[in-house]
Formats: structure tokens, sequence, C-alpha cells
DNA sequence: CATGAATGAGCGTTCATTCAT
DNA sequence: CATGAATGAACGCTCATTCAT
């Protein structure tokens, strides 16, 4: 769960509640990720969720003060995951072969579980923002940030550059789940070319250059 | 509501109800969607859109027979504003340079409620497919897939190239809508730039040469 | 609906209310009855018989204060009919004669609409009783009162008796009704073999000669 | 339910739920007798019956599944009062004795509590059928067609007779109900004296030989 | 700590009734 | 008078949350 690396200083960001209880804990997150993307938001309930993790409404109480920790504990848990990954297929690459590496872990990771991470996507937009998401969300922010700094060709905008590239690369593969694509390398590929496209585009030429042109 | 073009003749586009009362169905979707985008689905009650709307809770179920109609007419008014605008601005243009009339509008549109389109996307998802926004998903994706056609570069799987469009204008919009950007010039010239660096790259060269040439 | 015989001495009981809307009334209270039979009290809503009758709800409460109104003049109509029909049937007989032909007239009756007899019965019940009402209850009473005084054997209290007549008719008439009972020769003759057998009982030995010889 | 000796020694009944919240829904079930006896269907509403149980509505779902759950298990419970007391009052006895019995327990069930018996019944007809309601009503059946069969003057249609004279109980106790009787001994006699009565009728002669003569 | 019975605010929805047209 | 859109109290029911055991 925390793997801290060379690279990556040491951030704790799991509070290791208490052994004991990991376990409880563990149970009830899956439960609700299983709810969630099998039966729908609709059903993701607190008793659903007690019930599926085999514990009693009262323990999930015990752990979570309502049910939206419940949710941000979720999307903390699988961004985390995420994160992790990326930060390792990230480590020893550099430039364009760690944006393409990084990419092949979004779809990667996407593919998985399809209809989790947008279910969690649209949560964490309703919920009040709070520190360590806004963290973790950074931290994809900020990888992306360093891939394209590294890159040859100069980004004008790298920050702006970098929100483009995960909205790019979230949209398609958002859409790709919702049409129940499972040809992980297909996606990949054409994950890339976009990304490559949009940063070729960008960096070519001054920005909107094509569109100026349009009129012509 | 109905645009009796040249081509498209005549377009109905079926008045949910009677004439006399449009006053008070328009009156319950506009509350019903301000209150999706400012205070989010949580708070999205019939009893709160009746309120909002200033009718009571009877009338609203005079013209929509449950709740999930009202979300429904609501996706169908707002995917139906945005097709039209779309159809009229790709009705001249031909090629790239209907694609990138179709991104402007898709940009004009979102960044003009961020919030209710993505919401309402989500919404979408939920409920039981219908035929008219069936029609409507299918309208946006063939206007695509036409202008996609008509490019002098051939796009080797359109429909697929078609779909990741889409993708990716919805994701770097909805992005751009929840990053609270508004400059909306700035945003159309990097969806253009994305669009068109993607479409560069899957048809300069077979699809996965970059990725293929990642190791070397 | 009003028919004045010789032998009845003209009772009213109908007020015209304006004879160009005699129509309208009837119109709904056809529909009540109609709602009541085929789709039971659930089904039984103001705004369906308004519908079925095919006048506006606006007109049935131009005619009715309140839905009990409606319900109470169905029973009215209802019971009237029967009323009249067993007034003629027990015109020109006496005694067993006219209390065997007033049974014939209530089989008749009930298995004709056998569901309606049974909700009206319902709905009195739970409806503050009103004049008219009383008065129809009373006139069937009165008239098996008559029957009995008019038999030969001597019936010890005859009020109670005819209630008891009138209970048995009821319960064995309802029953069959629910089972679904269609032989109406078959059902009178077993209503007529109670009757018959309960006055003989109660003439021909003091009441609960039978019960107290139980312990022997 | 299952009825396994004679002299049935431990009848477990059924409890709806777990032993423990017996109270609860003992309460429950007695509110809502109250209600409906008391002030009518008109007055039998969910929170109503919470309220006067003394319970939340909540916990009044966690027993009950729907109200019409509720109405069954008052039914069930009514029903199965009635069942038991007639099956020992006929435990020991025969024929026409037996019969006696019965209708005595009827009698007496029916004038503790006048209106409930009538509004379950009819509440009973509009329910979906159930199991064990059907067996309820079938144990009552049953146990008149044995007495009859076991008469010594032989019932020419015992089914049909049997129907008849649950009819008859049930209309006159129903009757005596509605008219606010409180003479437990009176009705019972006049009952007794009226299924006796019929049967005497039906047996002693060719059903019909009344009326076909009726003419005469 | 674990349990799950209990709570009650609030949801979506119905329908008897009113009243402007 | 006829109409039917509008009203809103009240219904059946859910579920996040609490707390006695």
């Amino acid at each position: 769960m925390d793997k801290p690396s060379r690279h990556t200083p040491s951030r704790p960001r799991k509070k290791p509640v208490q052994a004991r209880s990991l376990a409880t804990v563990t149970a009830i997150l899956d439960a609700a990720a299983h709810i969630l993307e099998s039966a729908g938001p609709s059903a993701y309930s607190t008793n659903a969720v007690a019930a599926l993790a085999g514990v009693s409404i009262g323990s999930v109480y015990q752990y979570f003060p309502t049910k939206d920790a419940i949710t941000r504990a979720l999307i903390d848990r699988e961004t985390g995951v995420l994160l992790e990954d990326v930060s390792r297929a990230v480590e020893n690459a550099h430039g364009a072969e760690a944006l393409m590496a990084l990419i092949g872990v979004a779809v990667h990771h996407q593919l998985r579980r399809p209809a989790l991470g947008r279910i969690l996507d649209y949560e964490e937009a309703r919920l009040p923002m709070q520190e360590d998401m806004a963290q973790a969300a950074e931290g994809a922010r900020v990888l992306i940030l360093r891939c394209l700094q590294e890159l040859k060709e100069r980004v004008e905008k790298p920050a702006e550059a970098a929100a483009d590239v995960m909205s790019i690369i979230k949209g398609m593969v958002d859409g790709a789940g919702q049409r129940g694509e499972v040809d992980e390398t297909g996606l990949r590929c054409r994950v890339e070319a976009a990304v490559t496209g949009y940063l070729g585009q960008i960096s070519a030429k001054g920005l909107c250059r094509l569109a100026s042109s349009r009129g012509s």
C-alpha cells in the first residue's frame, strides 16, 4: 500500500489506522467499489456496503464518520494505486517515453474497472474537495508536467498542456470504457496518437495557427 | 426548435406537451437545470424543482410522469440545442473546416453551462436509454463521421476515430469546465489542436507506429 | 328511475336535479359503478370517473360536492333499483310466497353485478349514514318484516328475524358472487332453503331448543 | 399451520421475525387492528400505525416490507386465532355437535371485535392471495366439510353446503356486528337455527322442492 | 469495540378539490 | 355552466445515522 520508492520522497499519505482493523477497512472499501461498479450509485447505501463487507453497519461507522467519507477513502485508494503505478512506470523514463508509459498505465488501469473510474470521478466532483484528494490529483498533474518539461520540443504553457493531456487521456479512456472497449493495446495506441498529436500541434506552431487560418 | 432547412425538411422534434402550458414546462426544466448545476444531484428533488420553478409539485407531475422524465426532458432539450447549433454550423462547411466549426460550437456550448453538461452526461448514462435520446447521441456521431470522411487524408477506421474525437472534445471541454476556465477562444484552439493532431497521427502513419517505435 | 306504481304511494326520493343535466349525472354514476366493479376501489378516483364519464372533473364537482357524495348517490341508485324490483315482486304476493319472490329478486340482482354490490356495501358501512340511505335500508327491512308477519307461523321477534333473513340472503349471495357462481336458479333455491329453514326453526320451537339440547 | 397432534402441544406458528422483536411486531399489529376498527381504512396509514404503536416509521418497515404486508400479517394473526379456537372446539366433537361448537366460536370471535372481521375480510379480498392465507381459509372450509360429512343426514353436495354454511354464519355474524348486537347467546342460537334449518331443508328433500312448489 | 434495532427527515408520487378562464 | 390546469396535504417508503446492548 505504501511503497516509499527512492525518488518519491516518503509521502506517508496513509494513516495506518490500527493494524488490526485494516482488514475491516479494506473489506468496506472493496464492498463499496463492488457495489458502485456493478449496481451503480443508486444501490450504493451504507447498509448494502456493510452487508457485502460482512460487517455490521455500526462497524462501518466506527471507521468512517459518514458515507461520503467512505467514498472519499475509496477515491483516495484508487487514485493512490494509480499514482503509484504511474510513478513506478515513470520512474526510470523521461520525456516522451515517460509520457507513453504513463498513458499505458492509465489505459490499463481504466480497462480493468471501466465503470468504477467514471463513477468515482463523478463522485469526486460533487464532494467538498479535501486535502489529500487535492494532493493526489496534484500528483498526477505534477508527473505529467515533468514529462512535458523533459520533452525536446518546448511546450509553451506547460501547466495548461498538462491539464489538457490529462483531460484527453481521461476522456478517451472513459469513452472507451463506456462503449465497452476491451482492446487495451489498440486504445493505448490511439491515446498515444492523440497526446502526441496534441503536443506536436501546440509546440510546432504558435497556438491557434490552425484556427486562425481556418477562414482563409 | 423546428429548423426547416433545405436538407432536413420538417423535424418537429415532438413538443412534450400542450402548447399552452409550454411556459410551465420551460420553468420546470429551467429550475431543474439550475438546481443540478448549482447545487448538484443531491439537491435535485422534485419538490425543489417545483419550488424553484414557482409551481406546485402537483403541476410538475401533470407534465412529467416521473422525476426521471424531467431529467430526460432536460437532456433532450440541451442535446437538442447543441445538435441544432452544430448542425447549423456544419451545414455549409466540409471536412476539416466543418470539424473545426463543430468544435467551436461544442466549446461554446460547454463553457456557457460548464457543470450542467457533465451532470447530464452522467445522468444519461444511468437512465434507461430511450428512442429520442439515442437518436440525438447518434446525431452527433454521424456528423463527426461525415466530417472525417470528407477529409483529404483518409482515416482508417472512421467509426472508431469519430468516437475518439468525441471523447477528446468532451474530455477537454469537461476538464476545462471543471477547472473553471472561461477563455473560450483559447480552449477552442487547444481542442482544435488536439483533434487535428490526433487525426494527423492516425492518418499519416499506420496506427501504433509511434507506439512501436517507443522502445528505440 | 322513478316508477310511481299504484300501490307504493308516491315516494319521490329523487330530486329531479335539472332535467338537462340528468344525463351527466347518469354518466358519472355509470362510470363510478364501472370503475368500482372492474378495477376496484383503488382505481376509483374522481379524475378516473370524470374521464370515463366523458366529462371534465369540474363538471363532476358541479353535481357532487365531494367524492363520497358520488359514492352515496351510486349506493342510492343501486339500492333504489333493487328496492323497486323487490317492491314490484312483492306487490301482489303475501307471506312465504312474497318472501321467495323477494329472494329471487335479490339473487338475480346480485348475480348481475356480483362485485359492485359487495363493494358498495362496504363503502356504505364506512360512510357517515345519511337520511336517504337509512330510508332505503329501512325499506328492505320493512318489506321483509311485512312478509314475516303475513306468515301463518308466528315469528316471535319479527324485527330480529327480518334482520337475520336479510343477513342470510346478503351473506349467501355475496359469498356466491365471490366464488364466481353463476347458476342463478341453484343459488336461489339454496337461499330459499336457508331462509325457510331458519324461519321453521325459530317458529316451530322456542328459540334455542336445539342449542340447549346440544349437551344432552 | 402445522397441526401435528390432537392436543397440539407446541404450536410455534412461525413468528414472522426474530423472537427478540416480537413485542414490536405485536405492537404494530395491535395498532393496525385498532386503527382499522375504530377509524376505518381511510385512517389506516403506515405513519398512523407507527405512531399508535409507539415506534418510528422506520421500525415498521424493518418488520414489514410494505403496508399490505402489515395487513396480511394482521389477517393471518386473526385468522390464525379463530382457526385455533375452532379447531380446539371441534376437536372432540362430531357432526352437528361440532358444527354448533364451531358456530359458537365464530359468534364469540366476531362479537369481540365486530368491525375488524368485516374490514379484514374486505382487505383480504383485494390482496393478492398468498399461500398461508389460502391455507387458513381452506382450514375453515375443511372443518365444516368434515362436520357435514359426519351428520347422520346425508348432505347432497357437501362442498357447496359447506360454502353456504360459512356464508350464512359470516352474513349473520357480520350483520349482527354492524347493528351493534352484543347478546352473544341470542345470536348464537339464531345462527344455529339458520344453519340447522338450512341443512334440514337441503337434506330432507331434494333441493328446490320448496321452490318448485312455490307456484302451487 | 461490535452489533443491529431504532430513528425520522425527507424522498417521489397521488388525488380530492379549487378556480381562473 | 364547462373546463382542466393548478394546488398541496398526505401518502408509502428509504436510508444515513445513532446508541443501548
